[in-house]
Order: structure tokens, then sequence, then C-alpha cells
DNA sequence: TTACAAAGAAATGCGCACAATTTTGAACGT
DNA sequence: ACGTTCAAAATTGTGCGCATTTCTTTGTAA
């Protein structure tokens, strides 16, 4: 149960219920969760190591800031980190994992055209690269990752009226997994992602410019 | 002062002054350095978000093992890592970059043959890559590339009677770099690690035919 | 009205004590 | 001699209060 609330505090961080900036007062927190302000602290160190709080010493934690020069480093750090996984991915992919995307591809086809259409694709997005970091092996990549894509969530959130997934991305991953192609593979990720920050400069123009 | 408490015990770690395994008790740490348990947990906490230490719920904390399935999903980040840096440096590099890089250069020249040879060679190769992550100019990369390196240098702290470095690296890349060739900067850093990594291999089968 | 200073309020940093949990060790039986 | 059980010791987990620092507000002077 204290365990949890990280995870609490967390998704509230990446569904922007704490916005940025948000301060992250010690005390009340502490007094929400029924529980002392130590417990607290240490959640919001770990959150801090996670670069989703900004711990200001003597003054207080904040929901850290998205600025448009960490998106452009964020942008920078993930596509690295896909080419990479894509790469591992297309050599140490099990048949469990395609299945796992073949399950995907068959839900997000149900999806079109429904009421929450957007909040359900986001969440396919996300469950998308989980897999393929999991067919990639590698646990530290696979925390790296995740810790990034909390970020991009977080963002993905902030523009969240505008449709983000290319359905025929993953019928074509999938191809590529099968097939092992590393190339493809890296070359597809690169891509998807480099769509999404198309989505996010568009979002970000029109923002600063009224 | 307080805030010294994490480096003086990540140095430590990495310098194997604290082995794997061994265990990091919250009281005697706190008498060591006079201060309560309270800002010593709180470090624990933020090494073992670093992976130098492993926190057991109820039970204590210890300095993380190196087995060598850690060690190579360890190689395959960090060559992930390295390349994509490289990417970044070769766009991304500026004068003083390359000029530190000169200074870098002249400093292995001098050393060979000297005593302490090898803490030297160590110390100057830690350098190369950090002014590498310096010139790709990419916070989040720069940080996680440099918890990384600290997991090599403890590493490469175990196996430091065998020579480590190409002293015909550093001015081929300055060479790369100068020309801001990608793809020759990505082959080097590459190389560079491989390097490394047939030493550590060299060692792990030594150790464990004995 | 604005700028600045000082006092007051509020929040974090840390020490300490007790609770909960794990580890150690001794006693016991097989 | 070996394994098991249970109690004592040691260690981590957490609540709480005070010290220290930062933030806010009030008051005074230009």
């Amino acid at each position: 149960m204290r365990n949890d609330i990280i995870g609490i505090l967390r998704n509230r961080i990446i569904t922007l219920t704490y916005r940025p900036g948000h301060p992250l007062n010690e005390k009340k927190l502490a007094e929400e969760f029924g529980i002392s302000r130590t417990p607290i602290r240490e959640t919001l160190i770990r959150l801090s190591e996670e670069n989703l709080v900004t711990i200001i010493p003597n003054a207080g934690a904040r929901v850290s800031d998205i600025n448009l020069v960490d998106f452009q480093e964020l942008i920078g750090f993930r596509l690295i980190l896909e080419r990479g996984v894509a790469q591992l991915a297309a050599q140490n992919v099990k048949k469990e994992h395609i299945q796992e995307l073949e399950r995907l591809n068959e839900r997000i086809r149900l999806i079109k055209n429904k009421d929450n259409e957007n909040s359900e694709m986001m969440d396919c997005d996300t469950k998308f690269h989980e897999i393929i970091r999991q067919a990639a092996h590698n646990r530290l990549l696979e925390k790296s990752l995740s810790i990034i894509q909390n970020q991009f969530t977080r963002i993905q959130s902030l523009i969240s009226h505008i449709p983000q997934i290319m359905p025929v991305h993953v019928p074509k991953t999938i191809q590529a997994l099968k097939e092992r192609n590393t190339k493809e593979m890296e070359r597809l990720m690169v891509e998807h992602v480099h769509f999404f920050v198309s989505k996010v400069r568009d979002y970000f123009s029109v923002e600063s410019g009224k």
C-alpha cells in the first residue's frame, strides 16, 4: 500500500492531474495519504530521479516543467534509445511478443470512431512501445525508456485532442519483427517518434502564437 | 557538506572500497559522518536509482552485485548510447571540446611507462568519454551515460591490472570530430567499447576457470 | 505609490524515539 | 550432528518535534 504512493503520484503527474509547476507540499500530501512526511519525502526523491519532480533545496518540490529545449533533448535521447531498442528487438524477439502485437493491432482496428478514441489510442501507443521494449530484452534499456516515455505521455496529455498514432505502423512493425529486419525496424521506430514530434511542434507553435 | 556524502559513497563503490555485496548499514554510516540516519537513508535511495546500491525492503541496502548477465545488458545499453552520443557530438561539437581532447591526447602521450600507468589511463578514459558526452550537448543523454559509465568504472577497477585504452583512438576521434564525420565517430566509439569488453570477457573467463 | 526592511508564518531539513520486521543465536528434540 | 522453534538482538520503517531556511505580509520611509 505504501509502495503504491509513488505510482499514484507518478500517474497524477503524467496525466496532468498535477500540471507542470504544481507545488508538492510534503505536509499536505502526508495528510492526504494519512501517513507522515518521511515516506512522502522519500517518494518525492525517487520521482525527482525520474525527472518528473524538481526538488529545490530548502524550498520544496514541484512537478517538473516542460519547455521546448527540454523537449528537444528528450526527442534526441528517445530517438537514440528507440533505434537501439528496435535493433535489439529485431534480434531477440520471441513469438509471444509478436502475438501480443497482433492482439494490439486488432484492438486498434476496433477502436476507430469510438467515443474516447484518443485516450484509447494513447493507451495503445504506450502499450506498443512497452511490448517492443520487452522484446529487446535489456532491463536497463527498458527502465530508461519507460522513464522517458512517462515524460512523453505527459506531453501527449497536453495535446490529447490530436490523434497520435499511425495505425498502419503496427502491422508494418509486426512484419519487420517477423523478418527480423533490423534496418526496417530502426526506420519504423524513428518514423514513429518523428510523427509524434511533428504533432507536438504544431501544438507548441500554435500555443506560442496566440 | 551534507551533499558531498553521495559523492563520497559513490566514489567508494566505484573504486571498490566497498565491494559488490558490501552491506550499507544506516546507523554505522550515520555515525561515521556524524549525522543522523535520515539523510543517509535519502542518499542510499538516490544511489539505488543509479543502480549502484540495491535496497532490500526491511532488510537493508547493499552495494549492487556485478554478474555477467547484468554486464552484458550494460554493454548493450552502452553501445546504443555511445553510438548516439557519437552521432550528436559529430553534429554539435565546438572548438573548445576539440581543444580539450587535444590536451587529453598530449597527457596520454606523456603517461607511457609511468609508475601508476593504469590508474592514470583509467582516468583519461573516463575524461575522454566525458568530453564527448559534453560535445553531444544533451543533458539527458549525458546523465544516463555518466550513470552507466560509473558502472563501467567499477568493473574497470575490478580488472585494473589490465591496460585498457587504445592510445591511437584519441587522435582518430579528434580527426573525426574535426571533419564532423558521423559514421566514423560511431564506428570509433563502438570499437572503443568493444575493446574494453573483450578485456573484461578475458577476465571473467580466467576468473571462472580457476 | 513604490521600495525596502523587518517581523511573522510556513515549509523543509534533520535528529530522535518507538514500531515493525528481519536476522541471529541458543535451546531443544530427533 | 543436524534441523526446528522460539526468543532476543539488531536493523529498517515511520511518526513527531524542533531547528533552519525560505516565503509572505506588514509597516515605514522616500
